[in-house]
Formats: C-alpha cells, sequence, structure tokens
DNA sequence: GACTTTGTAGAATATTATTCTAGAATTGTA
DNA sequence: TACAATTCTAGAATAATATTCTACAAAGTC
C-alpha cells in the first residue's frame, strides 16, 4: 500500500495484468513465462526477480484479490450496523459486486485457490485467518442474541456463502446466463431462511 | 463398461490410478510423466497412445468420476420414490457418501473441473446435460405439484447441492475437522428450508 | 497362418521453466 | 554532489520435461 506509483511497482501489476490475460485465454501450463513477459514488456529476469516462479505469480495474483474482496466484505458489513437481515444482505452484495465489477480476476481466483500449493501458502492461509474473524465479529453477537440461528461454525460459509459463489463461478464460466446479481434476491432470501431461529421456522410447522 | 479385463483396459486403469496418486502429492504441473510411468509400470508410448497428451489424462479422471458419481446419485434418486424430503436426502446423502468413499477422486475433480479445457471437453459437457435431466426429471413434478418452492432453474444446484459440495471440498483439504456426513442433517435441513413452498414459511410470520 | 489393428517401448526432439552473469537504475548517506 | 549499496532489468545458457517418432510385439480377424 504504501508505494503506489514506483516503477517496480508498475512492473509488477504490468506482468500480473498480462498473467491474468493470459490466463483468461489458456490453462495456466499452456501460458508461458515467454508470453508473459511479451505482454508486459518485462524481461525473464525481472519477472523472477519479482515473483520466484511461476507459481509466485499465482500466488500474487490469488493473495492481491482474496484481499481486496475482503475489505470490500469488511466495509459492506460495516455499514450494516448490526441489523441483522442488512448483516446477510452485505455478505451476498459485496461478493456479487466484487465478483462483477472484477470478472477475470474473480474466474482466476476461483480456478486457483485450490491448488495443493495455494492452500497451504502463508498470505492465503492469513487472509483465510482474517476472514473467519470477520464473520465472528459481526455475526456471533447476531447468534447470540437469539437474532440468527446457531450452526455449526464451520458450515457457515458452506451454507450462507456457498450458493453464490457457486452460481458466480458457474456464471463466469458461462454456464448460466444470468449475472449473480440478477438473482440477488433468491440468494439472499435462501441465506435468509437458513438464519432463521427454529422458532420461526420449519419446526413450528412440522410439529 | 464393455471390456472390463483386457490388457488395455487394465493398463488403462493402471496409468489413471498412478496419475491420481500423483496428483494428491503434488501439482499438476509438478508431476511429469515420467514418473506417471515409473509408479504405473507403463512405457511413455504407452500413456501416449492411450490418453494423447497429459491434458487427456486428466480428462479421463475427471470424466471418469462424474459419471460415477452422476450414476450414484440416479440410483439413490430413484429409490426416494418421488417423496419430497427423501429427494432432498437423496441428493445430499449421494454427494456425501460417493465422496467420503473416493477421497482422492473426488478433491481431483474439485481441484480441476474448473479448468478451461475441462468445461468446454464433451464428455464433461455431456455428464452436465445428463445432470440437469436428471435434476428436472425427478424434481420437475414435485414442483409442478406444489411440494417444492419453485426456483430459478439455474439457480437449483447452487442453492441445494453447492452448500454440500463446498464443505466436502473443504474438508478434502483439511479446513475442517469433521466429515461431511456428521453434519449430514445440517446440510438436508438447510435445502429443506430452502425448497420450501412459501405459505409453509417466512411470509407467514412476516405477515 | 498371413494380415490388420492395437498396444508397448524407449530414444530423439522440442518446448519451456529456471538459473546465471553482467550491467543499469535507484536509493540511502556523507 | 559523490559514492556505495541495494534493487531491478536483460537476455543468453542450462535444465527439466512434454511430446513425437520409429521399431517392434501382441491381439484380433479373415
Amino acid at each position: 500500500m504504501k508505494q503506489e506509483r514506483t516503477s517496480t511497482h508498475l512492473r509488477r501489476r504490468a506482468v500480473l495484468e498480462a498473467a491474468l490475460d493470459c490466463f483468461a485465454e489458456a490453462d495456466v501450463e499452456s501460458v508461458s513465462i515467454a508470453e508473459i513477459c511479451d505482454r508486459s514488456g518485462a524481461s525473464v529476469g525481472s519477472v523472477y526477480h519479482h515473483f520466484g516462479n511461476k507459481e509466485g505469480i499465482l500466488l500474487a495474483l490469488l493473495s492481491d484479490g482474496l484481499a481486496a474482496h475482503l475489505e470490500a466484505l469488511e466495509q459492506a458489513l460495516e455499514q450494516a450496523e448490526g441489523h441483522s437481515r442488512a448483516c446477510i444482505e452485505a455478505v451476498v452484495d459485496s461478493l456479487i459486486q466484487w465478483v462483477e465489477a472484477n470478472p477475470r480476476w474473480a474466474q482466476f481466483i476461483y480456478t486457483h485457490l485450490n491448488r495443493s500449493g495455494a492452500s497451504s501458502a502463508e498470505p492465503i492461509l492469513e487472509i483465510n485467518r482474517r476472514y473467519k474473524q470477520i464473520i465472528e465479529q459481526y455475526f456471533k453477537p447476531l447468534i447470540e442474541s437469539g437474532q440468527l440461528r446457531e450452526l455449526p461454525a464451520d458450515c457457515w460459509s458452506s451454507l450462507i456463502v456457498a450458493p453464490t459463489h457457486d452460481y458466480a463461478r458457474r456464471w463466469l464460466r458461462q454456464q448460466v446466463q444470468h449475472s449473480p446479481s440478477t438473482h440477488r434476491q433468491v440468494f439472499v432470501d435462501a441465506a435468509w431462511r437458513i438464519v432463521q431461529p427454529d422458532k420461526a421456522h420449519i419446526t413450528t410447522i412440522q410439529n
């Protein structure tokens, strides 16, 4: 965040930008370092100086992207001011907005976050930890006060965010036609149903 | 499905098995064809004869795995005999069971199904089509009879299956401790809440 | 049993990631 | 400003490895 305009920073950005272009068009293995150099104007030596190796480029794209998205999430939750419905909306909306504003980047993350190298890399682990913290900070009070139903902590993101992620991923791959924001209401509503306390819900009807 | 015991079929299986071993331990790029040859006992020529190239090995693993899982899903739905609750349970349970019975394979699929080469490959597209068909065949009647709520078709799998997928993926990567089947009830319940017709649900309470 | 197809083998080749060396630009400091 | 020290760039040299090629073996077909 310090040096936004130094030439080294610009070079770094140029390489990442070029790499993202390449990876949007072909699999990682079929994109050569040479091609990234061509598109970015950087030399081989320069690329290796900044990123160490090809994997390093991927990791930088992943962690920068995740960090950017996390920041958006945090801002959105802040503005929800502790209203349960607004918090759920913040989670879904900030995700949808980020994906639609950064489609290539989002697609890259969806495709490569699972690679074994990435899941054990420290910058990524750090972001995962912060993500958990933020969710806990905003939702724990709502659960403890009984406004939201308690769910197994490990399942929370799978239940509340994964549906939107999944739809976004399929949209980016052009497997579905309508943008995630088209169905924004559907995803908010589904999440809302899941977090309703038992009394307000199924149980009453089943008994 | 025809020739289960010919030597060519066995060789094929051996290579895929060895590849799966390798890919469980390292990223695709850092697994060499030579290593797959060593582990499987096949020669380079033989591997290329059967699979064309490295990507061909990946594609075979993906489409074989998806096909196996699809078969399990179809059987489970058959046994649900058109009961709405049982159909939801069938979807969640068959997924959980397949993943827990084939963890390496499932992890491979989660990691690599998104690669650009795979999503446009005909065998994979074909399986996606069949998947849609099956879901429609079993759930359309339930929706039309009003037993289940209507959801945008494109959102269906994101809402109903993606949570379980997401949890399973994280379990395979050891990001969560408990097996998916531990939380089987949680995922079934969440899906069930989402497919409840409006009357039986939130609306009643909100009004 | 000749012949055709399919499968196996491993050396030869081509591609491409990575390393290395030299030098340019930048930064910090007196 | 001068002058190290550090950081960055360049591209040739190297190493790793995916793919191709040629020859041969096995299996299936008539």
